[in-house]
DNA sequence: AAAATCAGTGTAAGCGCTTACATCGAATCA
DNA sequence: TGATTCGATGTAAGCGCTTACACTGATTTT
């Protein structure tokens, strides 16, 4: 072995004066190698600062204890949130977390899939459900188990999430309770994201129970970015008559409604009243505190990788776990208060 | 080939009618394959769903075409977005990026440089200087080529990132000039964070130049939360004499302090000012928006990126690059006002 | 005491791929 | 025309590991 190469199994069988089998035993199944050659085995991994080489391990083993997501982007709050739980609970169970981000495109998302498979992940997290179906086609013909996380799919697969539907249903009649007759959503780009979708039915359908037709609710929508929430929440502000109540798809947007509202000079909520999704940390910090919806992602992350080792490991799963979500009052949301002449 | 099974390099030769080494070479160097042939095995590759195998592909080329990154954790924005730039600029040199994170443990972090070294990576991005030298041993006798970004570090090694020492003294320097005196800081935990270090050097540093000793200004170091920004916050504040500047580790802290601030009954900038550093872009959301360090992190990732590529391809590289950072002055800082009585 | 069992270890056959080298026919040259 | 070169393709040897199977000597069973 050149002092400058990687060392191998075939190193340390020699320095250990043992068969690779053995030393592969050593790594692999300790207990059915006797202790002492054990610990002569172990003190040449040490000193020739051996680590198993990845792809000859995973070549001859048909294994790779890998698994993958694929996530919109790693620049969102939400997502590296929920990661990080699934990764910690992954690394409970020995699997190492493979990530790669589609930046909200199908066929982005379908590139890396190819990747995932390529790498033989063990199984697959992915976000949502809405995506072509020869995508879906691929893991299937693969044999790769794979999830959806973030909210609760159609018919068929595996998903641990939020009825985010529900959650924005729920979160609509408070605001109709308050009072408010004239509400406007700040939706997320429902195309392809179902999370932003079903968000914003449920806003539409619990408008509508109250007699509000979807005519009624303007509903413009905005990536997820401070700067759209403001701009969105300006032509809105628009409109005549002025929506006393504006329901934002997320706290990103939420925040930058709340920043446009204070550059127009409306006080929050007196002049109007502004609503967020998530529980983000900054749904805390800004002035008056944003009333949300509270959503665990890291107890959504843990309740993945479950699911997900479950999975992998062919046992009986349920098809959706879903994780509760809490509505949260804070300071964003008031009584409506006349607004100008129509 | 079993149905279910993935199709392998001799499943795509038998149906084209190739060789295997033709089908490598149609996958790996298309123009050593004439047009004819390579198109019959591109369209066998495309029935079959096959692609390559990730671990045979390493094991038989002795190359992986993956770059390591180690961060602290997902969970915070700047190394998101870094990170997320990184990986941009890395796809477009056809290399996949694996992430790990080592919750700003030394022991952590040197465990996933072992997984990354098992993955055979073709080079690994570390997160600043401060480590032990074993673990930098590690990676030299392995011959992994690494650098740190975010900061600069020290005698050797390979650097990209910020003068981040040289950005908080010139924030100092700006604060002192309108007029304070009595300033206090609150740091980011400096142990094995050279980043926080070489920041809260920098403020001292200055500091000191203008004739405040050390012991004149009260330093707390706390995690990069709202919440410890809050309470570190909250201590400053019933110092007597009461700080009229307080300069935070980095933005996150900047905006619990804000917030505690309000609680507290004290109008920021006219009762005590703050800053941040990193200008993520929660500092221009907050009322009033907040003075701060700009750090263009995906400038940074993409200049690590490309100070990657070429220390893989063993290219002439530079063993430290500069990104600027700019100073930005919004509302958060204000002249002082006298304060109570000693 | 011979047979059966067993724990500990070694032998060797691949896993799916790349690539040095061999081969071969066609084009080019002397 | 025979020798040479060359481009396209095939042959086959591993890359570092796991694991079925074989082997050995000791222990237990009959």
């Amino acid at each position: 072995m050149n002092e400058f190469a990687k060392p191998t199994l075939d190193d340390v069988a020699r320095a250990a004066g043992v068969s690779t089998a053995t030393v592969s035993r050593c790594l692999n199944a300790p207990d059915r190698v006797i202790a002492t050659t054990r610990e002569r085995v172990m003190q040449a991994v040490e000193a020739l600062g051996y680590t198993p080489d990845f792809g000859g391990r995973a070549l001859a083993s048909r294994r790779t204890n890998t698994v993958g997501a694929i996530i919109p982007t790693m620049d969102n709050a939400i997502f590296a949130r929920g990661l990080q739980s699934f990764q910690e609970a992954l690394s409970r169970f020995g699997k190492t977390l493979l990530v790669a981000s589609s930046g909200y495109s199908p066929a982005r998302e379908r590139e890396q899939m190819e990747v995932m498979a390529s790498r033989g992940v063990d199984g697959l997290l992915l976000i949502g459900s809405a995506r072509p179906e020869a995508s879906v086609e691929f893991l299937r013909r693969r044999g790769i188990p794979f999830l959806g996380a973030w909210n609760l799919g159609g018919e068929d697969g595996y998903f641990v999430g939020f009825d985010n539907r529900a959650a924005a249903a729920g979160l609509t009649e408070i605001v109709l309770a308050k009072g408010h007759r004239r509400l406007a959503m700040i939706a997320g780009i429902t195309e392809m994201n179902d999370r932003a979708a079903d968000r914003m039915e449920g806003v539409r359908a619990a408008a509508e129970r109250a007699g509000i037709e979807a005519d009624q609710l303007p509903v413009i929508e905005a990536a997820y970015t401070f700067d759209e929430g403001a701009r969105a929440f300006g032509d809105l502000m628009a409109l005549s008559p002025r929506p006393t109540a504006v329901l934002c798809g997320n706290d990103v947007l939420a925040v930058g409604a709340m920043q446009k509202a204070r550059e127009l000079g409306l006080r929050v909520p007196e002049d109007v009243s502004i609503t967020g999704f998530d529980d983000i940390d900054l749904a805390g910090v800004v002035d008056p505190k944003l009333t949300t919806v509270r959503v665990p992602h890291n107890r959504m992350g843990e309740a993945a990788a479950e699911m997900m080792i479950r999975l992998i490991n062919k046992e009986q799963v349920e098809r959706r776990i879903e994780i509760p979500t809490a509505i949260v009052e804070r300071g964003t949301l008031g009584p409506p208060t006349p607004g100008p002449a129509v």
